[in-house]
RNA sequence: GGGCCCGUAGUUAAAUGGAUAUAACAGGAGCCUUCUAAGCUCUAGUUCGAGGUUCGAUUCCUCGCGGGCCCA
């Protein structure tokens, strides 16, 4: 949209002999014009002053202009010099012709882009790890992942949703440790079976924090001295052998887990294609590292089986414990290979935090030794922290922290509480998604990178920059509409129609709805469409201001705005929806 | 000890090396018999420090200082 326009500006400069690259930029006010281009690159390799250099090729402009036969559209209708700039007019009632014409053809698929046509990619995210809490670095994961899902989807890429799940290993031992822990000593796993299926009939919710605090207790043992360890270690064989003695326990546990993250994402409107199990592939990843080790790619050390990062300017990671257990990276070798060969992806991206950065950089350059077809296509994308205000960064090793569901639990609250006043049908399914906007519009609205501190005040208030904000506007819009009566807003575009500064600024806006969407997916971060959105929202509110809409003083003003209006509802709804949140009628 | 990331108004965040560093919240002053004022308009307030590269640095480089993380 704004694209093409740019590009019959650069035609415009290519025609006056201009050559190479450019980039337009956009004026800092409204009233220096629409577009701009900069002149010092050019200057530089004329050894021209710039500012000399914008008011030549404005001049050049102007008189290309005027030769009628030469221009390309009559969009744009003036053209001046601002210091080293050459700043573009255009023409409002041409643009809105333009841009009302272009959403409106293009409907709900405004802002799609082609740039991912025929490729490939997994996107693995979400990753809780059964029989420990789900956290709140799980709930800002979830919501990161499913963005990025969408913002990939929506350019074209062909997206397998990944999770993939520690469901063996030291986490796991802690966990059975402490469920045949009790405060009189231990107690058999028969017992335990016993007492969790006397819990079946309970809520799922109950039954989950009975494991997270069997967790507790055993990571607390683990951490109280070597002998602990020691102890806790010995489940950890069990697991991996499949010990009878444990293993009714552990898939009951297990499955438990699995069934409450499903409430979860069910909750939160995410779903998966495909769910991997670390239970799945450590065999295979053992036996690829043992393979590797013949083929110089690993090396043995003290018993442990490393690959020497180091070579490479990383660092040095064991791959098979000196226990002879595969560790997260053993078993990383062993996805890799089932990722590739059931799926042959164009690219794999890791949704997971940023502490792991040092982790995959080394897990890439061992992968692309043992299978050179993944080289350049294992990605991982770093998410910063999430924090509650006030706090440190939580950490599921001690029993009492807020666990992501209950930040869902207590967001909700809060939104019911400030609506409570409001009389509306659907209450509950309105604040639901009311509640959703606000977690996913705040985990969302920052770089990916960047940790998010979570404001339970600032996010849940209705103004500012928060989701409900958002909402309000698609709402507001959605009742214009519902009372304008007017059936088919497909008035032609009136050419002597006046339209105002708001107008315009509304339709540019929208005309950059594509280049956010680009930017988000490129930079693989969604706070390029959620910073498009509220940017989208603030200039609306201004035209809502200034414009009248039912009360408009013309009927033809009244249908144009309309349309805009329309076309303002439907990019808020396509942006909102990539990042995963749902609009509502009214609130 | 080695490596990575980060440091912007009181707070939370923006800014492909470009025009007067932009918003939100909190503060001050206005605007509702009018489409949902959950809004709008005005106002005050910011680049951790020292160098360097550049016509131009919040952005790139070096060295400090402060915070986080990974590895040992």
């Amino acid at each position: 949209m704004i694209k093409n326009i740019k590009e019959q500006i650069i035609n415009s400069l290519k025609n006056i002999g201009l050559e190479g690259e450019f980039e337009l930029s956009q004026p800092p006010k409204a009233d220096m014009g629409d577009l701009a281009f900069p002149c010092f690159q050019f200057a530089k390799r004329e050894g021209k002053n710039p500012t000399e250099v914008a008011k030549d090729l404005a001049q050049k402009l102007n008189d290309l202009f005027t030769k009628e036969d030469m221009r390309q559209s009559s969009l744009i209708f003036e053209v001046k010099a601002f210091g080293p700039y050459v700043n573009f007019f255009l023409d409002s009632n041409e643009l809105a012709s333009y841009v009302l014409d272009g959403i409106e053809s293009a409907g709900e698929k405004y802002g799609e882009l082609k740039i991912g046509k025929g490729k490939k990619v997994l996107i693995e995210f979400g990753c809780p790890n059964p029989l420990k809490v789900f956290h709140l670095g799980h709930l800002k994961n979830l919501i990161t992942g499913e963005s990025v899902v969408r913002v990939f989807a929506n350019a074209g890429y062909e997206v397998i949703r990944i999770n993939y799940q520690g469901d063996v290993g030291m986490h796991i031992a802690k966990a059975l440790f402490g469920l045949q822990t009790t405060d009189n000593g231990p107690q058999s796993f028969d017992a335990v079976l016993q007492i969790m299926k006397d819990m079946e009939s309970k809520f799922l919710a109950e039954r989950v924090a009975f494991l997270g605090e069997a967790y507790a207790r055993g990571a607390k043992h683990f951490d109280s001295g070597d002998e602990a360890k020691g102890e806790v270690a010995e489940f950890n064989k069990k697991v991996y052998a499949k010990d009878p003695e444990i293993e009714e326990v552990y898939q009951l546990a297990r499955q438990w887990s699995l069934d409450y993250f499903d409430t979860i994402y069910k909750k939160l409107g995410t779903h998966f294609d495909q769910f991997y199990f670390e239970s799945q592939v450590f065999e295979r990843g053992t036996e690829l590292v043992r393979e590797g080790v013949k083929n110089g790619i690993f090396k043995e050390s003290d018993g442990a089986v490393i690959f020497e990062g180091s070579k490479y300017g990383f660092h040095d990671r064991v791959f098979i414990s000196s226990q002879g257990y595969p560790t997260y990276e053993g078993k990383d070798i062993g996805l890799a290979e089932r990722h590739f060969q059931e799926h042959h992806p164009d690219m794999v991206i890791h949704v997971v935090g940023k502490e792991q950065t040092g982790y995959f950089q080394v897990v890439f350059k061992a992968l692309e030794q043992v299978f050179p077809a993944t080289m350049g296509k294992e990605y991982h994308l770093p998410g910063g922290y999430l924090q509650l205000k006030g706090e440190k960064k939580m950490s599921s090793r001690t029993g009492n922290v807020i666990s992501g569901e209950d930040l869902i639990a207590q967001v909700e609250k809060s939104v019911r509480e400030i609506m409570k006043e409001n009389d509306l049908d659907n209450k509950d399914e309105i604040i639901k998604k009311v509640s959703q906007a606000v977690l996913k519009y705040a985990m969302l609205k920052s770089d990916i990178l960047q940790d998010v501190s979570f404001d339970m005040q600032e996010s849940i208030s209705f103004s500012g920059d928060s989701g409900p904000y958002l909402l309000y506007i698609v709402a507001r819009i959605k009742s214009i509409l519902k009372k304008s009566k007017i059936k088919s807003q497909k008035s032609k575009v009136i050419f002597d129609i006046d339209i105002k500064t708001e107008e315009k600024r509304l339709l540019l806006m929208l005309s950059r709805y594509p280049e956010a969407t680009r930017e988000a997916v490129e930079s693989y971060d969604p706070s390029k469409v959620a910073k498009y959105i509220f940017d989208l929202a603030q200039v609306f509110n201004s035209f809502y201001q200034a414009c009248p809409i039912l009360q408009a003083t013309t009927e033809e003003a009244q249908l144009f705005r309309l349309r805009i209006i329309k076309n303002v509802e439907t990019v808020m709804e396509s942006g909102l929806n990539l990042l995963g949140i749902e609009v509502v009628e009214e609130m």
